[in-house]
DNA sequence: TCCCGTTCAGTGATGATGTCACCAAGCGGG
DNA sequence: CCCGCTTGGTGACATCATCACTGAACGGGA
């Protein structure tokens, strides 16, 4: 009964039969450990993953030692990043790292290569994960170079809230949210304590008025 | 005649020949003219573009107006983002503008589809030319995030003078390329022609101290 | 339990960059 | 030659980054 992962990829849903054998049958379903570096400078994967549960976070690291966050593969995605990070030998500087505990579909190498080859389904799903991707690298761009920052630690607040109204990240995680200064993140935390919007302790952050932050995420661009 | 374009691209060189027959025989080599619009907002490609002559580039409009360069497509690249656009269909907030008359190769979807499932070479070609995008993307996110603006600025003029020792182009569009506001390039262009390492005239900056840019640019990280 | 080293957060001073408002110079078309 | 548009220059000020330093909070021995 391991098959039916694939309901949870939509993109998957209309896959050819024998296509979808194959996936299903040279396919595994693997657990990654939260913390596990998945991949990462001088750690080619050896598969391309698609997401069943929890989490992975891919961020920058530059040579001077600061992080930016990139974006998060959720469960229901895929991290193709690695698909182009298998062909090209080049060195990526990104890395990607587990999360939370990670349970995902690990598609080998020649797996993935003969599922794009024969499915027109699979292939759409593949370029259709990196168009979003892409898209989301655009949006960083953007948002780095013409945002304020007050603006986006607030949507990136309302964005790490997961129901729970809280964030366990200390402000110098959420710097490399942002690819900012721990300084400033300190300081705009302290004004949102002061309007009462937040409350801070050490390690974490209680949103305890998310109609403020919202107003100010909400003055978006200029 | 018309096949012989292949040889510009490293990448088809060793394609298998039924393939290289197809590709040559359902590809046109079409000419664009300087400032076309190739993609964009509410413009997606019919076509696959292989560069065999010209520059192509590729920016972010955002909403509030500004405009950053993300890269070029040079001769003997390909412009991948372009199959993304294709299969996705959200709309792409990038465009692509012909900086120069372009002659390229067009390889229609159909074609492109047919390619990608047959040849493993394509496959590579393709993927290895997406895996360079997105590397150029992270080095646009980590420069913008990290890196002084007189550094890069100094890097980008170096990288725009074609031989020529000269740069056509506006304050407004060097801060495009930086992702900054023209002031701030002003200002730094006036510091530079202070320090005697160019000079400036309206619409264009002559390079006369080469190795005094290349100095500040060679600072790079921090 | 109490040290004690480490991590985390707060803050002032200062420099770098972005924004706004405005002016002047250059250029081209009537 | 005049006029309007584009381009570039500049001061004032806001925002953000960096540096240097402080103290509080935590956790692991002794």
């Amino acid at each position: 009964m391991p098959a039916d992962w694939i309901a949870q990829f939509p993109g998957l849903l209309r896959l050819e039969p024998a296509v979808r054998e194959v996936l299903t049958r040279k396919s595994a379903v693997i657990t990654v450990p939260e913390g596990t570096v998945i991949f990462g400078p001088g750690k080619s994967p050896e598969n391309l993953l698609l997401l069943l549960e929890g989490r992975v976070r891919v961020q920058q690291v530059s040579e001077g030692g600061r992080e930016i966050v990139l974006y998060r593969v959720e469960a229901g995605q895929s991290c193709v990043l690695t698909t182009a990070c298998l062909l090209a030998h080049e060195d990526y500087s990104a890395e990607g790292i587990a999360e939370t505990d990670v349970r995902a579909v690990a598609i080998p190498r020649p797996v993935f290569d003969d599922l794009v080859s024969q499915s027109v389904m699979f292939r759409n799903f593949i370029f259709t994960a990196y168009s979003r991707r892409i898209t989301d690298l655009f949006q960083v761009i953007e948002d780095i170079a013409f945002q304020r920052v007050d603006i986006r630690l607030a949507q990136k607040l309302i964005d790490l809230e997961r129901g729970t109204g809280q964030i366990k990240a200390t402000h110098q995680q959420m710097a490399a949210e942002l690819g900012t200064a721990r300084e400033v993140v300190s300081r705009q935390l302290g004004e949102f304590q002061r309007r009462g919007w937040i409350r801070q302790s050490r390690g974490s952050i209680d949103l305890i008025d998310l109609s403020g932050l919202e107003r100010l995420a909400a003055l978006d661009v200029g």
